[in-house]
DNA sequence: GCAACATACCTCGTAATGCAATGTATATGG
DNA sequence: CCATATACATTGCATTACGAGGTATGTTGC
């Protein structure tokens, strides 16, 4: 019948979070991030980097927490500081904390899915 | 100095496997999924979403395998299928089989690393 | 006061990439 | 010979990561 091509049954829009997790990686690790409190854009990619060797430039992360509060699942607050430009501190919403959960979980899927196909690869390591 | 703007050392441009894993992650799933031996397009899709739930449209794989060939780590030969089109078999080169390693080796850093970030995400499911 | 510097946020342009849609080739069955 | 099934291939669009460049704010040295 009609289905005929370019279509495993992926179910439709709602949750191609599969799909989404090799892009949203980055947007979960941003979320991830505020999970133990607000943290301000710079902060942010440090923390990235220094706890998972997740390293962002600016030019990504900056769009990355635009898209987030335009989805609703961040807030931001100016803050000053005691020195130097003001920070915009972000947090989770209700949201943000739903979201993240999801993405995580699916992140688990994906990456255990990923480490089953790559078990034989590493496999020990000699005779070949 | 100089130095001023948009560089974490992240290290220059030679091996930016972390970051080409966000990307390159599908790319590494079609050259795992030759590890067993030769398999044709097609099979190469349904191989991943039964293995890993890793859902691949044809219009995502054929340029992949496209470019991977083009880089030399597979190599492709046609076969006469009993019935109807012929296949494109696909096996992993030598360089195919070093390459998997070290993005194998890369996937791991990477996933444990978002792994720990995500570990307080997932953490105890109710209180809150 | 005013450079020079440091910190912080923001944005534009480009290249890459995932994928739906569409097309072609080959064989089988009614 | 037309409908169907399998298989490979390509094109166009939307999204994205990110380098480069820019603006804002405050400090320190002269």
């Amino acid at each position: 019948m009609g289905l005929s091509k370019t279509e495993l049954p992926t179910g439709d829009a709602p949750d191609r979070w599969e799909a989404q997790l090799r892009k949203g990686a980055l947007e979960m690790a941003a979320l991830a991030s505020l999970w133990g409190g607000r943290l301000y854009g710079l902060e942010i990619i440090r923390f990235l980097d220094s706890q998972s060797s997740l390293a962002l430039a600016e030019g990504t992360m900056y769009p990355i927490l635009n898209r987030l509060k335009a989805e609703g699942l961040l807030t931001s607050e100016w803050v000053e500081a005691e020195a130097g430009h003001p920070r915009k501190y972000y947090s989770l919403t209700q949201a943000g904390i739903q979201r993240l959960r999801l993405m995580a979980e699916a992140w688990n899927n994906f990456s255990r899915g990923l480490d089953r196909l790559l078990e034989p690869v590493l496999e020990k390591q000699e005779a070949r």
